[in-house]
DNA sequence: ACTTAACCGAACTCACCGGTACGCATTATA
DNA sequence: TATAATGCGTACCGGTGAGTTCGGTTAAGT
């Protein structure tokens, strides 16, 4: 019958926290596609196979949904910080931190959630706060106290950690930041044009800071670019 | 009388051109501050004591109000060519731009300008292109035609000029950027951190890229730090 | 099987905003 | 001073979206 031409159409509904996850997927998915203004309840409730009115038992507004997606997301954005935690060497750690950083600025929903966070922080002000600690914040402070002990080591020279952190993650991130958050379409980066970008701002980074060991400036530059052990 | 309690009401309002660039600042003024969405037309006739149909008289529809005001405003923020245009050593040209840089990112209208075409990249996004070109897009090019004729005047090594400019703009700028982005409030950098911030930059940028004459490592750091002629 | 709570669809309220229409006041100019 | 253009206030239209209500339906626990 044309009844049940759509299998959709007599799936069993699940009810309960089942159901709120669904609704919640949905929702970001909606969220981050369209930001919070172009996005409507009703578009959510429909995209979910929903009522508006199971939205809203689920949800007690537009704004608490909206926060609780997003600030469940910031965690996400917390760099990884393994790299730095084990005792790599400054040139390893720098280039996997670096080539972290950028997957998680332009890959999957990274600009997505830069973009609409920057242009909802005057709305929920709070909200973009919080992102920023978890996110850029943390990832700085790791990279400081990284810094911090490798000079202590005499891996590198660096009188000022934080300034030299803020100098290497804005020499890795910022254009392709900027290019993400003002024209959305084209990102396409290829993984080898990220790797000789982070693989650049490493090189430039310890010609300056690097210690008395012999990782200052060499013409081999595959000495500080190991490959990845993941792509 | 109660009529003329209030002085603003027997100013004598301009006709013409003037009025409209009078309706014109006053809705520059109030995109800036609250985004397209979160500002009514009405909002803008009332600041301005006008009416609503005055200000459909002189604009034909709010997107296009905007759209003006906008692109407009897109033409300041070309980065400034002047010190890349002398024949400045990099050492000057370098810290004059950053200080340029940094000063239109975090002072004045440019926190808000940045923010509110990223925020409305997607409803607008010609117009997010065209002031890409014209402000990010421009002085990325300069530097990278002065990186490019420096090296080749020996002052530089930069075998790839494009790429050593994204490492040095995103070192100045990205922190910063991040933060004015996110959260409007604080953004109280002195001159003094701006100085500081610019200068090691420019001084980690020649560490690697410098050429063969004295201007690469160097303790004295104030030797490429000339005082700007400018406040 | 029966009860209950969750779900659905649709219609509704309420408020807001972009844009327009109209009648009256003010200004510039001839 | 007469006239035309411009500006003002207010009311209105059409549309949209958040949040609510209600009667009927379906899944889950006992």
């Amino acid at each position: 019958m044309a009844a049940d031409a759509k299998a959709k159409t007599v799936r069993k509904v699940p009810r309960g926290e089942k159901r709120r996850e669904e609704l919640a997927e949905v929702a970001g998915r909606l969220f981050l596609k369209h930001g919070f203004a172009e996005t409507t309840m009703q578009m959510i409730a429909s995209e979910a196979e929903a009522s508006k009115e199971t939205l809203y038992r689920h949800f007690s507004s537009k704004e608490a949904l909206f926060a609780e997606l997003i600030s469940a997301r910031a965690a996400a954005v917390a760099g990884p910080q393994s790299a730095l935690a084990r005792d790599e060497p400054p040139a390893t750690a720098l280039f996997e931190l670096g080539m972290s950083l950028l997957r998680l600025i332009t890959k999957d929903e990274g600009p997505s959630l830069f973009h609409i966070i920057i242009a909802d922080a005057h709305r929920a002000p709070e909200l973009a706060a919080i992102f920023y600690e978890r996110g850029p914040g943390t990832t700085l402070k790791r990279l400081t106290d990284y810094l911090r002990s490798a000079t202590q080591r005499g891996q590198l020279r660096c009188p000022d950690p934080r300034r030299a952190a803020k100098l290497f993650v804005g020499a890795v991130i910022a254009h392709h930041h900027l290019h993400c958050l003002i024209g959305q379409p084209p990102s396409p980066i290829t993984s080898g044009e990220m790797r000789e970008h982070v693989q650049a701002a490493v090189e430039m980074f310890l010609s300056h800071f690097g210690g008395q060991a012999g990782m200052g400036r060499e013409t081999d530059s595959e000495s500080a670019a190991p490959q990845p052990e993941e792509s």
